[in-house]
DNA sequence: TTACAGGCTCCAGTAACGGGAGAGTCAACA
DNA sequence: TGTTGACTCTCCCGTTACTGGAGCCTGTAA
């Protein structure tokens, strides 16, 4: 017989535990002292321990462990036990797998913004942009509803979204109300459905404007590009992009004196 | 300004969760009637309660979200909660991924062994063995020692187990005391290390008999097989092989009677 | 006999709420 | 103006699987 002192060290459980798996009837020492109320354990209990340490392990609840010691002592009588258990591990699993996909994409994001906050010199830019797949909602209205396209992006193509999002201006001139765009994102696979269309989006050369600050103040960033391009006498394709270098946050809004959105217009060669 | 009810129904958060908020201090009412005590919430603790609301689905602790909602008010600002809770998520992942395979171990050997156990004449078969990658740990000495090397190739190779744990008996006769064995698991693949060999035990014709009950009495199923294979003058080669379909469980050791062990003869053909 | 390790019970605290009791408040309707 | 019923308030308990601590008792060795 061993004392609780002596048990938990046989079994690895603390004195704590061990009373209080006493107290419910988990783990009932094999003799009580009347007089001193001391616990006393046999051999035998220790392979009791083993058991609840095992099924522990498993992330089984106590309450689960009280019904399994006290109806089966085979681990093929627990199979259903142990198949609900993988169901709730499962569902913990995958909850805890799209907690990891978020914060990864909130990460890579915000340091994505803060390298390019930090290397850009805010002057237009000539570049070779990559073709890259996208997946896109053609929408028409007015740009402040761009946010329905991308969260149905979001929704379906999450997990396959590998880039900043985007809208693509499909009017040659600024519209208020009734503009032409498609809010899009770089995926790295996926299918058409109804609504949004899954393509490539060719590359080639660029003109780009990092902005700086808030969307209504785009205008200010847009006659900039647009005079370069003409003094370099370009002939610019439709649609022009705008990229959301940084935005408003998955987490907080932000300060819009922050937000970066680069503005791209491909030329012709 | 809203009531706790209206507010609620907006953000979706319980009324209960809001007046918990409100004690914790992380989403403190606009304004309270002084002599109701009504919670009255403006338009701007919306989006302060859906920050909260992303950061919980996040799974912050209410804790760190106090802490971030104090101090920032940018996602960039944040990077290193999230680093640190990406972290704390990745072991979560880590130990339910464990409690997976474990569990689907346990509930793929019970069920094979089940399917044994019914399918089973329980008396001497001919049959075909595959060959397959075994690691192995050769040792020397009593068979009741056998479970170390089992253990020592668990620890190793957990991941890669793909079938039932073996006995390979290199002795032409029953020793108590110095046997010549090697404990050994099926694997999908590993390299050999000083104590563990990883390779090939080829297939090929055997004569094999599943034995049930406690291994004190596999003599008797030894004597039956060896009449058998005597009978047949056929003639075998080391190892034999014992295979446990079922034995003491990962959970319960379970009734040695409901034990079964496979007892394999290699025969040159 | 004394010291001290080890044991006992009982209480509080953890995290993030949910349930419920008992009492007060608000708005609409008669 | 009174009443009804929905809404809100505070306070307390319960959840899970323990841990920590206070205050007291017991066992054993010096």
């Amino acid at each position: 017989m061993f004392s609780i002192g002596e048990f938990s060290k046989i079994t690895g459980l603390s004195v704590k535990t061990l009373r209080f798996y006493h107290e419910q009837n988990i783990l009932v020492p094999t003799h009580i002292d009347e007089q001193s109320g001391y616990r006393y354990y046999n051999e035998s209990k220790v392979e009791t321990a083993r058991v609840i340490t095992q099924l522990r392990n498993l992330d089984f609840s106590l309450n689960d462990i009280a019904e399994i010691l006290a109806q089966h002592e085979d681990d093929s009588d627990i199979l259903d036990y142990l198949a609900t258990q993988k169901e709730s591990i499962q569902q913990k699993l995958k909850a805890y797998r799209e907690i990891s996909a978020s914060l990864n994409q909130i990460i890579t994001q915000e340091t994505e913004a803060r390298i390019a906050m930090n290397h850009s010199t805010f002057e237009v830019e000539e570049k070779q942009l990559e073709t890259m797949l996208i997946a896109g909602v053609r929408m028409r209205g007015k740009y402040s509803e761009c946010g329905k396209g991308f969260s149905q992006i979001g929704k379906k193509f999450g997990r396959h979204i590998c880039g900043k999002p985007m809208l693509l201006h499909y009017d040659t001139q600024y519209k208020e109300n009734d503009a032409d765009f498609e809010a899009c994102m770089p995926v790295r696979k996926g299918t058409s459905t109804d609504i949004i269309s899954v393509r490539e989006l060719l590359g080639g050369k660029c003109v780009a404007l990092i902005h700086k600050g808030p969307y209504e103040d785009l205008g200010r960033s847009y006659e900039k590009i647009i005079a370069y391009v003409n003094e370099k006498e370009y002939e610019i394709e439709v649609p022009s992009r705008e990229v959301y270098i940084k935005g408003p946050g998955m987490i907080f809004r932000g300060n819009p004196k922050n937000y970066l959105t680069e503005i791209q217009f491909m030329v012709k060669e």
